[in-house]
RNA sequence: GUGGGUGUAGCUCAAGGGUUAGAGCGCCUGGCUGUGGCCCAGGAGGCUGCGGGUUCGAAACCCGUCACUCACCCCA
């Protein structure tokens, strides 16, 4: 048997609805926000990556599904698409364009990573990235419908935690300052800690471990550093999510993995999702476009984990299906009566299904109750030779007979008035 | 890449060296020959992940391997 790849999941029909649930209410939102759907492709030239996500993060290291063209060009599968957008939006002069400057995303991504709760190799995400403001506003705009794309769903006990990661300058001279402090508790951090000292000194913060909590609990702290516009920007989007009512937690320990970050992160997390708790997480950008060619453009945006989300959506948000018609129709005249009345039916727009298999009335019955039918239209040899239906209704037995003629558009008035 | 856990019927799980590997749910048939659910009776369905070893005897113990899973790292 040929099985599916390691960390690749089919979504079956049975969970569909809420991936369906989901999407729709995204989309919904983010176009209430004013933002524009894009659709770039799932793969990229290899070096746009590299130098959006960041040459040394562990993405770009060694999670990247890539590959060479027929003509030697190395391809990636994304790991993420911001760096798609915005090589988009530079491609296309996007910045042109008085109304193409908020966009919103859906896709699937690509990392190899072990998977584990609520992480996959190719996962999908629900995106947004608005460029061109520099304002907190923007900040505080992204934020709130990131927030309330999660209160909307229903998810319970979620986290907004928020940090400022200072403008391009502030944080190299930060992590000098840190580095400094650091060296001074080496012996009391863990090996992994030591070991990030020299790659990557701002996730020490970020530690589980108790003991690297505990010495570094007196760390200089990033917000401590910031230059005074980043200062005030940092304010001016805490008091915007206050004016909002957006309740949020400041987190100094809070570092995003990939470089394209500056100024204000954030992140909302679920406390019962397992380890891998990030449902959507985002931040600002400033640097990047310029960064990939484009002219200096202020960027914010946020991803979403959709099978993150799937996990922590409540049952009770399930979309109850809608009302079906089953045609239970059997024998020489019967049968072809009753594939006639489904194809009526379903011209009208009704849900209307059958079995084919089924021969006798007692098959079609079980069929119809298993698929949950709310009205059973019941054609044999008899009524097909009377030009007449017997219509059942599957929860209170009831049973009339009605002209085979007008059975269809007798039913449609049925299920607008029930 | 590293570590832990688990692999038995379609699904959820029993059997912890000793006849023919069981149960619940699901499925099929009948009770009910043109009427579903509930009930009753019967039935089908297993190379116990795979390969080796120990043993008179292995689903069970040992070794290997693969898969799944959780966690680390990192991230949505």
């Amino acid at each position: 048997m040929i099985r599916g790849i390691k960390g690749v999941k089919d979504i079956l029909p049975d969970e569909v609805g809420r991936w369906q649930l989901i999407e729709a209410t995204a989309r919904r939102l983010a176009e209430v926000y004013g933002f524009r759907e894009i659709r770039v492709p799932v793969f990229e030239v290899t070096d746009l990556f590299a130098r959006s996500i960041g040459a040394s993060t562990d993405i770009v290291e060694k999670e990247m599904y890539t590959f060479q063209d027929r003509d030697g060009t190395s391809l990636t599968l994304r790991p993420e698409a911001t760096a798609g957008s915005v090589r988009a939006y530079i491609e296309h002069n996007l910045s042109a364009s008085p109304t193409a400057q908020k966009l919103y995303y859906f896709g699937p991504m690509f990392r190899h990573e072990r998977p584990q709760a609520g992480r996959l190799r190719q996962f999908h995400q629900f995106g947004v990235e608005a460029f061109g403001c520099a304002e907190p506003a923007a900040d505080v705009e992204v934020i709130s419908l990131l927030w309330r794309f999660f209160s909307t769903l229903g998810l319970p006990d979620l986290t907004l935690e928020i940090n400022s990661l200072g403008e391009a300058g502030d944080r190299p001279a930060y992590k000098a300052v840190l580095l400094e402090f650091l060296k001074t508790r080496e012996a009391q951090l863990c090996q992994n800690c030591r070991r990030r000292m020299a790659t990557n000194p701002l996730r020490v913060l970020d530690c589980k471990v108790p003991e690297c909590r505990a010495a570094t609990e007196g760390a200089p702290k990033l917000t401590d550093h910031l230059s005074p516009h980043a200062r005030a920007h940092f304010d001016a989007v805490l008091v915007g999510l206050q004016t909002l009512e957006i309740p949020f937690l400041l987190n100094p320990r809070l570092v995003r993995g990939l470089d394209y970050y500056t100024l204000t992160t954030f992140e909302v997390t679920c406390s019962h999702l397992g380890a891998q708790n990030a449902v959507g997480a985002g931040g600002r950008y400033d640097g990047l476009v310029e960064t990939l060619g484009g002219s200096k453009t202020p960027a914010v945006g946020f991803a979403v984990g959709l099978e993150r989300t799937v996990l922590a959506l409540p049952g009770a948000a399930l979309p109850t299906p809608s009302k079906l018609i089953y045609v239970a129709s059997f024998g020489p005249q019967g049968a072809p009566a009753g594939r006639r009345m489904l194809y009526e039916l379903r011209a009208l727009g009704i849900q209307a299904d059958t079995d084919h298999r089924a021969s006798t009335l007692k098959a079609h019955m079980k069929q119809a109750d298993r698929l949950g039918a709310s009205l059973t239209v019941i054609v044999g040899d008899d009524e097909a030779a009377k030009n007449c239906v017997i219509v059942r209704d599957m929860t209170s037995k009831e049973q009339v007979e009605l002209p085979l003629s007008t059975t269809a558009i007798n039913l449609q008035k049925r299920l607008n008035t029930a």
